[in-house]
DNA sequence: TGAGCATATAACTATATCGTTATACTATCA
DNA sequence: TGATAGTATAACGATATAGTTATATGCTCA
């Protein structure tokens, strides 16, 4: 893989690597929503959660669409879950040798 | 996914942000090695290399060994090539969305 | 024991980014 | 046209982290 290769997918896991990045990808899975409903779900600031909407989308994470005066996001590339589910069963392994350490 | 969970994942999403630390895991990937020769690989300064290893090794991707006074590294977590692999597919899938818009 | 090599750590600077507050923009509707 | 709602952006302070330089630690061997 060449260097600027490696930078691509550097950023990509650095879009990935915030928590509240992470939670709205996760309430989008249910479906396509509004950036006022976004900001309750993940109970944060609605500026807060336009700049990473924002982010998610200048990465292609997201997509959106305008209807009246109200913007709705939804999942546009749904590897985001492919990705997370790895990470998930790695984590579970790594917790289960630890924990088979004090069984 | 628990806020917690969430937590868990996005900061081993954080760890494989940098793009020197996959550039050491990517090198790694030919089997273990000395900090000298990661260093040499990657190109950079020896304190860099022992602080992103040490990153790596906190999260659990890569395990070391010592022989006398020379350290080894090596991979420790083979999910991280799937994670790469993932990300690669979808980044390849966007850029060819990308320049279908131009062809 | 003392010199030298391999690695780790400390201290620092520079840069990036999160979250907040204030405000601008845009569409709807009375 | 004016008011309001939904969203985006600007500016700011606080925190985190990458890379560098200097130094400490630990092992080997003469």
């Amino acid at each position: 893989m060449s260097a600027e290769a490696v930078s691509l997918v550097a950023a990509r896991f650095k879009v990935l690597s915030e928590p509240l990045r992470l939670q709205i990808l996760q309430y989008l899975e249910n479906g396509e929503s509004s950036v006022t409903n976004v900001t309750k779900a993940v109970n944060s600031t609605q500026p807060n959660v336009s700049k990473h909407l924002k982010i998610l989308q200048d990465e292609g994470f997201v997509a959106k669409r305008q209807e009246g005066n109200t913007v709705f996001y939804k999942i546009a590339d749904e590897s985001i879950f492919e990705l997370c589910d790895v990470v998930c069963g790695s984590l579970k392994e790594r917790f289960s040798e630890r924990s088979a350490v004090f069984g």
